[in-house]
Parts: structure tokens; sequence; C-alpha cells
DNA sequence: ATAATATAGGACCAAGTAGTCCTTATTGCA
DNA sequence: TGCAATAAGGACTACTTGGTCCTATATTAT
């Protein structure tokens, strides 16, 4: 029996109630999908991190397709959310920028850092092959570019950024430079060199026309 | 029979000669891997490219692992090379550093292109399971960075950059971007905007100190 | 009680994986 | 002529893959 609740909600009546929270389960293969990547990470890999039965996971996710894409949405949601908070709370905008960038440094030191960036591991492994996931990749590009762009602008009102620069441009450089440095992480790139470059990245932004 | 000829030289005498060129074999298994990946890539894939029975690969290329590792040897092999001739052929070194940049842009329209570099590829695939590949990788990506840091050096001389400025570090800022602006490739960034990244890019590193 | 749903577990499937082995034919040198 | 090597092709192994289906049991609201 399916009784409506409220405008265009559907509530599925009866029976044994879930036991296992869906969205916990979709957090856990997400993060073995980003340790490990979509190939890599077998079903039994996910029913053993997701603590589910075959059974409850078919019934709950359509395939491991599917539950990929869920993951991806919800790692850019994150990566956004983050972002936002992290420009609301900063001091000032080019202390974010600054804290984005320096902060990957101390992503070098455990495997856990080492895993670079779910989006981008993502637009390695898939981006040529397959349009949808291409699309959501780009969409969350495109989002923390736009995040990028609103600092910027800020930044340049408070003087620390030459205002002749189009913000647009310099988020481009920032995404880029991001990329670059999660790349350079997973590939082993020791602490202090990415702290280095990351200081000189935001050095050179202040300095751009 | 085996034959010793010249120094440490063994060939062995008599028997069918090979009828395929191993280096041209490797090459399109080099290809394949490039465009698709390691674990993306079959042995009837293989095959196929490389235009070989199981009988002749085997017994030329001891596993889909180690061929592999050929192929990503010789990948940083012609990745070195192209980049110190193009250095050595540029008008000037700035020159070099600003075409290897801007070149980038070209590589969007195609899927071709749009391959990114076997290198990054295979540190986003790879890098963090298989320490031989990882110790590979990590090598390729410093090879090119002492090429950069060779063109910074000269560049200084020249008067295109600024001399205070570590030619290590500002290597290092080059190599990052060069993987950015790949990665961004990849991930479906249009030719216009890769282009404006990188001259913005050139433009930074000739006023960092 | 009944309907509806969720649970665990296992059988099962078709396909694909890398890799080994064997046969038979081919080719070149000594 | 015979040895040594390559070639093509297929049989075969042992295993993994994602996914379906079924049974039996448990839990809830009506």
């Amino acid at each position: 029996m399916i009784r409506i609740i409220g405008i265009g909600v559907l509530f599925a009546m009866a029976g044994r109630p879930r036991e296992f929270d869906v969205k916990a389960a979709r957090d856990a293969a997400m993060q073995l999908f980003w340790t490990q990547g979509y190939e890599a990470t077998s079903l039994n890999d996910l029913l053993s991190a997701m603590n589910l039965s075959k059974s409850s996971f078919y019934q709950t996710f359509e395939s491991k397709h599917v539950l990929f894409e869920q993951c991806l949405a919800r790692y850019e949601e994150i990566l956004i959310c983050t972002m936002r908070e992290g420009l609301a709370t900063a001091p000032n905008s080019l202390a974010f920028i600054h804290g984005v960038l320096t902060d990957i440094s101390n992503e070098t030191r455990d495997p856990q850092g080492r895993r670079g960036c779910l989006m981008m591991n993502t637009a390695a492994e898939f981006a040529q092959s397959d349009p949808g996931i291409a699309r959501c990749v780009k969409a969350g590009i495109e989002a923390s570019q736009k995040i990028f762009a609103e600092a910027v602008a800020t930044a340049q009102v408070d003087g620390d950024i030459n205002s002749k620069a189009s913000p647009q441009a310099l988020a481009d450089y920032l995404v880029t430079t991001v990329i670059g440095l999660k790349t350079q992480v997973k590939a082993g790139a020791g602490s202090k060199r990415i702290k280095s470059i990351a200081e000189l990245s935001v050095v050179a932004l202040q300095r751009m026309t």
C-alpha cells in the first residue's frame, strides 16, 4: 500500500523497516571508490565495507554503476559545501585561497590523503568513455571554479589581488593549480615541495593582471 | 645453441626468425594502455592491437604487467627526448616553456589528445598500490622537472625570468601546472580556457621571486 | 491474521580474466 | 637432414566479475 504524504511525497506503508542507514552505507561506498577507483572496487569489497548482504544491496541500490554515480554526486556536494564554509569562515578571501592550496601539503603523509580527489580520479578513469560521468565531473569542476571566482572577486575588493584581472580566469588558474598539486601528492611528492609550490602560486596570483 | 658476440652480448642461433617488430608491437601496446588504462585493457585488446597470437605474446613479453612497465618506461623516454629536443630547437628557453604550456590547448579537440599523459594516468590508477610503478612515475616526473629547471635557469640568464627565484622551485611549479592543464583537458575543458590559463601561468612565472 | 517489506544466505549464471600447455606447421642455419 | 626457434590456434585452467533468483525468516502497520 502506498500513501501520499504532503506534496508529491510517496511513502510505502507496512513491511519490515530498513535496518541500515542508506546514507552511511553510501558514504562507506564513496570512501572505497575514492581509495580504489571504480573498476578496482568489486561488489564484494562494497558489500563488506557497507556491511550489507547482496540482497539488501540490490534492493536499495540499482547497480554498482548507479551507486557510483550517487557517490560521485555526494562527493561533489561535500566538496562544494566544505569550500563554501571555508570561504565564509576564513578571515578574508585571500586567506581562504591560500589555505586551500597550502593545506594540500598536509595530505602527503598518510595513504588516506594520497587518494587524491574522487572527481579527478574519476575523470582519469572514466571521462573518456562515460558521457554521464563526464558531465558530472565537469559540473563539479565548474562549481568549485565558481567559488574560487567569488573568492577572487572579494579579494580584489580587499585590495589583495590586482583588480584588472578577470576573476573567472584567475579561478580557472586556481582550479588547475589545485588539480596539479593533488596529482603531485598522489604521485608521491613530499610535503615541503607541495607547500612551496602552493606558496609560489599564491604569490603569483596576487601579481597577475 | 648460443653464441657470444662482442662483450656480454648473447645471440641465440638458428630457429625461425621473429616475424614482427618487437618495438612496434610494444608501441602499439603503449598507445592502448595510454588510451584505456591498464585494467581496462584486456589481453585480447592487446593481442588485436599488437597483431600477435597469444603464443607469440607470451614468448616475447613475460606478462601483461611486465609489458606495461616497459611501455611506461618507453613513454617516459619519448617524453624526455621530445622535451630535450624542444628545448634545444626553441628560439629561447622562455619560448620553449611558453610552447609546452600553450600547446596543451591543442589537445582538446580529438579524443586522441584527451587521453592525458600516460604517466599521470598511471599515477592515478596505480601509484598507491604498486611501488615499482610508483617509482617509475616519480622518476619520469623528476626527469621532466629537471629539464624545466634547465630551461628556467637559461631564461634567467636571458633576463626573461627574475633571477632571484630558484630554478628548482619554478620547475616544480611548471610541472604542477602542466599536470593540472592536462587533467583539465581530460575533464573536458575547452581550448580557449586552457590557452588562457597557460598564458596566465607563463606571465606569473616571469614575475616570481 | 494478513499484507508488505526487509533480512541473510546461497545457488546459479554467463561472461570475462590472465595465463599455461599442446599440437602442428614454418623457417633458417649449420 | 636435422636442430632450434617462431608461428597460429585452440583447449584448458582456475578464478573473478556483476547480477538474478529463490528460500526462509523477521518485523512492522493495518
